[in-house]
DNA sequence: GCGACAG
DNA sequence: ATCTTGTCGC
């Protein structure tokens, strides 16, 4: 099981990271469209952690737009790359990640990531820094509000409510609380990279005909939690081999 | 200085 | 993210 380490030149802190960020963020390409939803293939990722044993494994699951069933996925286990600070998520998380994406054999299409892209500090957090790195057209989905205010969208499925920043970028929408099932509490969709709000959400809703999570979160995050138990048992007991059951 | 803050 | 039992509801 090959482990992977953050790359040389990875930043070791904060302010390098910041800058890291500064300077990405003029790559982020805002106007395309993207993939039309429902078409091709989409993919989830997902990062699962054990601190403990420093240890980081992510997924990328490939589901077919249409159906949403499963067509291919993958995982890749990593060295925790950096700590975790809000605003500097992807570092973290993103080398790992960009190898669960390198080992699939099927191309990514759209990939939807846990977290924000331009929803963010400095307009660059993790979906837009994946978009840039790969190239490929990512969206956002996070599960929590982070730096911006919204009010609270219609309780229908399909609301919106705009999430607005004001800070030293000035003062803009950089995203939509949109609510996936009635009743339920929104998700919060921003642009990564090559796909517009629009289609994102669009996106979004297309990926949730059932829970307030999209399918691809869901497989991915499932697949990494599972495959952090097996290596993790592995890590304490290498005379034990394959994945035991609990 | 204090509070807030994706995963 | 992760630590964790029961519990309310369809």
């Amino acid at each position: 099981m090959k482990i992977i380490e953050a790359p040389a030149g990875w930043p070791a802190d904060e302010a390098t990271a910041r800058a890291v960020q500064d300077e990405l963020r003029g790559k982020v390409v805002l106007d395309e469209a993207g993939p039309t939803p429902g078409n091709g293939v989409v993919t989830g990722v997902d990062v699962a952690y054990d601190d403990e044993r420093d240890v980081v494994v992510a997924a990328a699951v490939v589901l077919d737009a249409r159906s949403l069933d499963v067509v291919e996925k993958t995982t890749a286990v990593g060295r925790i790359s950096f700590p975790y600070v809000p605003g500097l998520l992807a570092f973290r998380e993103i080398p790992t990640v960009l190898a669960a994406l390198e080992s699939l054999n099927t191309d990514p299409g759209l990939v939807v990531c846990d977290g924000y892209g331009l929803a963010h500090p400095r307009r660059f957090g993790l979906a837009s820094h994946l978009g840039v790195l790969t190239g490929l057209p990512v969206i956002g989905v996070a599960k929590n509000p982070f730096t911006f205010t919204y009010e609270q969208p219609g309780e229908r499925r399909g609301s919106t409510a705009a999430l607005v920043a004001d800070d030293s970028h000035g003062r803009e929408t950089v995203g939509r609380a949109l609510r996936t099932q009635d009743g339920v509490k929104p998700v919060f969709v921003s642009v990564g990279h090559r796909v517009t709000l629009d289609a994102a959400c669009a996106h979004t809703l297309h990926l949730s005909p059932r829970y307030r999570l999209p399918e691809t979160t869901r497989h991915a995050d499932a697949l990494c939690r599972q495959a952090l138990k097996d290596i993790s048992r592995t890590l304490e007991d290498p005379s034990r081999k394959g994945p035991r059951i609990q």
